[in-house]
DNA sequence: TCCCGCATGTAATAAGTTACATGATTCT
DNA sequence: AGAATCATGTAACTTATTACATGCGGGA
């Protein structure tokens, strides 16, 4: 089932329909909604992804009875049996490092001598974690509601959540370090200018 | 100056010819040894980059004078006062918000109900993560050569490099605290087996 | 002369998003 | 009947990597 070597779309879609069958675009919603934070797929991905799991028999499909209210009637997939080891097979493979390319950090680099734009930059960066931080604040609160009849999906939730506020406040903490380091140079550029550009 | 709309390979050329100028390959080796840790390109964005940056006139090329030891000659490439407008215009421009999509939280959503799995995956990403540390510790220590005769030149690379510590420290600190709460939930489900999923 | 080594360039492929086109049902 | 609504499908484009092809100088 090595669909194209290296998308994970299709396992994606294999691990949500695990949970219960759905339609494409209940399978696009769900995404977005309960894990956006860390995956999504596009149409564009998601709809092609199913007709080759249908082709491949990793995934089954039937018209949705009864019908949604209104609109198009919705065509449900269904995970097979050899979706399922599909999925487990690439659950067990290692996870792929991402490249990593951050634009920030290129800027910041590139622009070091000019502190102005650099503080900007990194102001702009910590509002955006800031931001981040009460958004996960938001689902927090979400999930002690949910922890109470469902606890062992909401470690699952928190596992992931926690991710996104370590990695926020860390960046935080690093932005204000960095914007102390930027300004310091930035001073001693004043007291005597050019000197280590000689 | 709008190559592509959002492509950076362009503007991470010109960022690295503002220093000084240089051949594509010595532009593709001096991002892999100096910023590899955020930035790189291939040749096959380089390249074209380079020739598209020169009917623009942003930078403008010349055979190397004199000629390296062995091989092809390179052609030098130096950016223009145009290009140094466009790089400035593009460092002041904000920062684009990168879309995330973490296969390794994927993966331990989707496999939660089996921590085995999920805390091998944990732990190989904790061993990376510590990987990284000494490898950023490697580079601190000729940083604090650096610093003797070029403090400023130091700074900016110290800042990017915290970055990358702060991130790794967080995540292996999370790295501990999700693999806590996933054993956590083996054992409840071995007191209590399938209790929550009914 | 020929081939070694490096610089440069390019074609194939991958993975993904955006925006639009198409279908099929219910409501007015 | 036609409009509204939602699901599905697709074409065009973007960004990037990989792997190979080509060019050109010096040394064996």
């Amino acid at each position: 089932m090595t669909i194209r070597p290296n998308t994970r779309t299709p396992f994606a879609i294999l691990g949500v329909l695990a949970m219960r069958p759905m339609s494409g675009a209940e399978i696009c919603r769900w995404l977005d909604e309960r894990i956006g934070n860390f995956w999504r797929e596009s149409p564009g991905q998601l709809y092609p992804a199913l007709t080759e799991l249908t082709t491949r028999k990793l995934v089954r499909s039937a018209p949705r009875v009864p019908l949604g209210a209104r609109g198009r009637p919705a065509t449900e997939f269904t995970i097979t049996a050899a979706g399922r080891v599909a999925l487990r097979r690439w659950l067990e493979s290692p996870v792929a490092s991402e490249p990593r390319r951050i634009e920030l950090l290129l800027k910041l680099f590139l622009a070091a001598e000019d502190p102005r734009q650099s503080l900007a930059h990194l102001a702009r960066f910590r509002a955006e974690q800031l931001e981040l931080l009460s958004h996960y604040a938001r689902i927090d609160e979400e999930l002690a509601h949910l922890a109470v009849e469902r606890p062992a999906e909401t470690a699952k939730f928190r596992v992931t959540l926690r991710y996104g506020v370590r990695v926020a406040e860390a960046l935080m903490a690093w932005t204000d370090e960095a914007a102390g380091v930027l300004t310091a140079g930035a001073v001693a550029e004043l007291a005597a200018p050019h000197a280590e550009r000689r």
